[in-house]
DNA sequence: GCTTACACTTGACCTATGTTAAGAAATGAA
DNA sequence: TTCATTTCTTAACATAGGTCAAGTGTAAGC
């Protein structure tokens, strides 16, 4: 399977599209390359484009009134990123978006997005059963930061995440647990 | 607009149906009628259904291993209920949801709803919409829940919601909001 | 290979929220 | 109206995790 063709096999793990339909998608995406710690998204921008990563690593965080930054994704290959809120409605956004390694993504902007998923409605089964998954599992995430202690989010996320502490620093993995890296720290000694 | 049809109404509001899909769409539908403190999902049952609420107020919650009760969704007229991952999935359920009003709700069975998807495409756009719409919600009160107060938390929803103070038992709201019923107290007395 | 910046750890102390237990107030059923 | 149940509040005490400050790795870029 080759890099082009990424995103074309996981949009067909859940819907059907044709031959023609592959190539309409695929010209409508751009490539681009960024490097580590350069960013994708400033907070205040429109966040123009929704990415589709086909290699790296990226995170979003906000930074509050005091100056600290909040994550609240990290994704890697495979898998989409953009501030959808600031995407969909093309206000600004309040998020950054930021590169942890040398990346590759497909982008569309959010005209040629609308545009094509009118011309190819079996793009918008593909996208309901992604939020749909989104969904789920932001409800998740977010019962165990309501209910489960740290230690427990920790070892869940060691469990079903190991690769993202081979490539993300602590630090960012602390901010998307919801704690402190001082307090990670605590975490990992006692095991 | 009479109450049968509201759920054409919301979703005229995102996408084009023609008459005749609203037909299909209706009788696709099966209205029932639920009272308080009625369950329409046990924790262990596969969710057969996905409900509209027509008229009413639900919440959903699951039992943790000490037997406490925590509250993930509270909802009211004009929105949907169900444990979708137990819905899309077919697989049992660990929530359950139970009338906190005596409620009037529209259900159509899982089988149903992925036939009347494929019936009608138009409905793909509409739920991806609303799944869209739930991430950006989740995401947002994950984020509230991780790194503001529960005061803010307790003062945003009294701006955002005031109608479920007059609807739901503090309890209930104390748990939507991730934390104890004593605590929620606490926050009203101080201000 | 050095240097500098970043990543991680540790300790002392602090605070928001949880826990337990009791009682007051409100609501609904008879 | 009265009684029983549910809902809400209060207080004393406990604790997970935050804050601040310092110090030790470790790795990127020159």
């Amino acid at each position: 399977m080759p890099t082009d063709n990424k995103l074309i096999y996981y949009i067909k793990k859940w819907t059907t599209i044709t031959k023609e339909d592959e190539l309409a998608i695929l010209s409508s995406f751009e490539s681009v390359k960024i490097k580590r710690k350069k960013e994708l998204l400033i907070s205040g921008q429109i966040c123009k484009y929704i990415y589709f990563i086909t290699k790296g690593c990226l995170r979003s965080f906000y930074i509050d009134s005091k100056g600290t930054e909040h994550i609240y994704q990290i994704r890697m290959d495979n898998n989409w990123i953009a501030d959808i809120q600031s995407f969909f409605s093309q206000n600004s956004s309040k998020y950054n978006i930021e590169a942890l390694e040398d990346s590759e993504l497909l982008r569309i902007s959010h005209k040629q997005f609308e545009q094509l998923l009118l011309e190819i409605p079996a793009l918008e089964r593909y996208f309901r059963v992604l939020f749909q998954k989104a969904y789920i599992n932001a409800l998740s995430r977010l019962n165990a930061t309501m209910w489960e202690t740290a230690m427990d989010r920790y070892n869940e996320m060691l469990k079903e995440n190991p690769e993202i502490f081979q490539r993300v620093p602590l630090v960012y993995i602390a901010s998307y647990l919801g704690i402190t890296p001082e307090s990670l720290s605590r975490i990992r000694k006692q095991k």
